[in-house]
DNA sequence: GGGTTTTTGTGATCCTGATCACAGACTGAT
DNA sequence: ATCAGTCTGTGATCAGGATCACAAAAACCC
């Protein structure tokens, strides 16, 4: 197995990463034995097309490394990106369990690796294995949880600067390491826009607003928070 | 056990009432049996609340008869309609399985009656028919893709009218028996408003507005379509 | 380093729905 | 029948974004 890209192919990366609750954690010996049996490991280049949404399910992907930006489209061309994936994710499990068509699109936007697992390999493995069948249907509960956390942002907020605000504090919560005030900004506005919901130069605007009133600042290529709690008032207007 | 309301309890209603594709059709014997040894049956008038997002999950629900609606709220009061659920459905299935609060408010909307399940007897039922628990994942993934079409309903489209014609053909599309272009309307305007993300007003004026182009009319508390390509036309405009 | 492509900033215009405000129609209880 | 409560229709107003249209800036690539 090659290496393209400048990445290093890590060895064993179904093996909990870095996430207590990833889904194939903490199981059997022997089942983790079988799927790292029936595992292939492959290497992404930015934007990368792990499947395509319509696309009939061939497995499911266990992102190891990188992320993938998962979106859906309309005829017309617009777009939703309804999830950036982390190492950890599984992609592609719904369909795959359900054998119905891939409901998005995943694309890397950043070089990365992941697992793949063919359809028939992991319905079989999960049919002998009803304990990971069970972590299947965990796995799903969250997807589906993050999904409802969709629907509620499109939902239930009018405006596209009370959902920038959110996806900000959002990404600040999540920045795991470092400083919580500090956002790394890996996104076009035309790709941000597509997350919450609005066209590209409204996101341009309303960062241009924020920098004016002070309530975020520019280091480089990442966003500082400046006054959390002005943009937590926007979100409970 | 009592059946208020004037309904009549439905003996067995786990079994595969109408829907092949039913969560607990098709079972080992068995399992069948075990499964009827830990529901318990329950009558809800109209406005019942099954389970009030939010809550810890105490279990599943499997709906019997009656429809009810799923929905969340935010904190201002803004409320928006997930799912109107039919017979056959399952609910609180994510939340129980993940042990996460239950992620809507499911209300009946009509009365209705449902078996219950408790979270415990679930899962240890689940964790000894391993079989089972992978037509629950299957079941996860069905209602993953509802709640995202949902998601592609509210963010793909930008009108309301776009999303009110969409939601008629829908439920035209739905009306498995009888004329499929004659549609019961069972909600009011502000439900209606609550499922595509609107006013209440909106809702009335776009229904003036549909009639006026002699897009649909009304005979009774029925809506016949009268010019569907049209609708369709808004939709994919 | 120059040339191409993607990304970003910002103005001007326009229009759709949200909001507020009532009045009329239904529904359902007693 | 009556009254309260809910639901529906419609007008008037208004702001917030979508859209179009460029130009500047940055990133990328031989």
């Amino acid at each position: 197995m090659r290496a393209p890209y400048g990445l290093n192919i890590l060895d064993n990366c179904l093996a909990c990463p870095m996430r207590e609750e990833h889904l194939f954690c903490h199981l059997p010996e022997t089942a983790l034995q079988r799927l790292n049996e029936i595992k292939s490991t492959a290497v992404y280049p930015k934007s990368a097309m792990l499947f395509i949404e319509g696309q009939q399910p061939r497995g499911v992907f266990v992102l190891c490394a990188g992320k993938a930006k998962l979106s859906t489209s309309s005829a017309e061309g617009r777009t939703v990106i309804t999830r950036i994936s982390e190492p950890g994710d599984v992609l592609g499990l719904s369909a795959t369990i359900s054998n119905r068509p891939y409901e998005v699109t995943a694309e890397m936007i950043e070089p990365g690796q992941a697992n793949f697992i063919t359809r028939d390999a992991l319905m079989h493995f999960l049919r002998e294995h009803g304990v990971v069948a069970l972590r299947v249907a965990e796995e799903l509960s969250r997807n589906y949880y993050t999904a409802y956390e969709r629907i509620r942002t499109l939902g239930l907020t009018n405006s596209p600067s009370e959902r920038f605000a959110k996806l900000l504090l959002g990404w600040s919560n999540a920045a795991g390491n470092g400083d919580p005030l500090q956002v790394k900004l890996m996104l076009t506005h035309e790709e941000i826009a597509e997350i919450i919901g609005t066209t590209r130069e409204t996101v341009s605007r309303l960062l241009s607003q924020f920098k004016r009133k002070q309530l975020v600042q520019f280091k480089g290529a990442n966003l500082i928070i400046r006054n959390k709690a002005a943009l937590e008032d926007m979100v409970n207007s």
